[in-house]
DNA sequence: TAAAACATAATTGTCGACAATATTTGACTT
DNA sequence: AAGTCAAATATTGTCGACAATTATGTTTTA
């Protein structure tokens, strides 16, 4: 899909590392990272490791307090809240600038995301698959689409892991896989009509519903 | 005003200097950063240096290439577009957090700050105060009365400085303080109200207001 | 003369060791 | 027995040195 990873040093992947272990929960949320015990188990060095640990802090992936160390951050609701008011900020002024922007061939692009996105629903499991990649793979590509570089690397670079870390950690699969479809066809519709007002309207939409979804379901635990 | 700066290691204060450098310009734009070079300017080690690039990068002063170096980011217009576009979401949404979650002292210090601002526009060279410090001081106020940690730590610790550099180094100073500060009073009102979405409105058209009269200073430098 | 290939120099990446700070342990006092 | 202070231990911070990669300059060749 996109382009394959160019040759990277050894902070680069412990940082990738890391970061997989730190969003699935293998380490755990609000642990403290020994040094010492990370960069004997990974086999690098704790220069290597000092700097991949300092990516992760500028992705708000662990706290770090000078001369004590680093924690994995400690997940929370109000938390979850308040990356999606972000979200919703950023992403809506993405869609905006989608639909000011976007070539005939991301159109269609998104077009072709969308209806893949339909029919893998309409397989066995097909929610799980859609709540873990498919959301996250369409609005990752409007954002794109906005041609804003600051904001794509913003959200894609910098909020990405963290939302990532609450799907998996906090994510019950939604209810609401086929309402979501549906409004990211509407979302689709402004930015090919070039309706950036609309566009950012739907999208702030989307997700403020997707949000008021999660928070429901996170306040009132049913199993 | 703030907390006292807590005690701080090598690489915190390395990173300080380097910022202020490469804001004002000392360190150019797009230049290369040496890292022998630097590490004997400064009497650090080339480990405290190379987590204070780690850090710029962070905060998009400099970008970075494996096995290359770093390089200070180049300035252009396009790129400020980008960073205002990003900051009226952004601090769009602060205002309407802050209406909804500013307490009863927070607005009477925002009433203070204007007031103050209004008084050392009054005195000579007022112009260029309130362009370097006084207009950046009330959106971090207004940022602040959100309480939205993640919106704070955004814009307080990643954006603050990108915006710091282009002021000093594109900044001509503006002609428009008199409405600038006029509108700061109308968000004050909003917030005070309690009206979040009105709030959000006043800061979105006073952010794209100031956009616009720095792009048009810019493609048409008078001097 | 221009371009390619090689050798040299400089820069970034990686590492282990030492210094400074924080945490734990344990003895001692009240 | 509980609390306090001090020594001991472990962790983070800092450094200089070596390895790997990239940039430079010279020579060789078409």
């Amino acid at each position: 899909m996109t382009a394959t990873k160019q040759i990277q040093n050894l902070a680069d992947k412990t940082f990738a590392t890391l970061c997989s272990a730190i969003i699935t929960g293998e380490i755990k949320a609000g642990s403290k990272i020994s040094e010492p015990e990370l960069s004997a188990q990974l086999h690098v060095s704790r220069a290597s490791l000092r700097e991949a640990i300092g990516r992760l802090e500028a992705c708000k992936l662990v706290t770090r307090k000078a001369n004590i160390g680093a924690r994995v951050i400690s997940l929370s609701q109000q938390s979850l809240l308040e990356i999606y008011q972000i979200r919703e900020a950023l992403e809506g002024m993405a869609a905006r600038q989608a639909a000011e922007n976007a070539s005939h061939k991301e159109i269609t692009q998104l077009h072709q995301l969308l209806e893949h996105h339909n029919k893998e629903t309409q397989k066995i499991n097909g929610a799980r698959y859609f709540q873990h990649t498919g959301d996250l793979d369409f609005h990752y590509h409007v954002v794109q689409c906005s041609h804003n570089q600051h904001l794509i690397n913003l959200l894609g670079k910098d909020l990405y892991h963290l939302m990532r870390m609450y799907r998996y950690q906090f994510g019950s699969v939604s209810q609401r896989v086929a309402p979501a479809l549906e409004e990211h066809s509407y979302v689709i519709h402004a930015i090919q009509a070039g309706d950036g007002e609309l566009a950012e309207l739907l999208m702030r939409n989307h997700i403020r519903r997707s949000r008021d979804n999660i928070m429901t379901l996170i306040s009132e635990p049913l199993s």
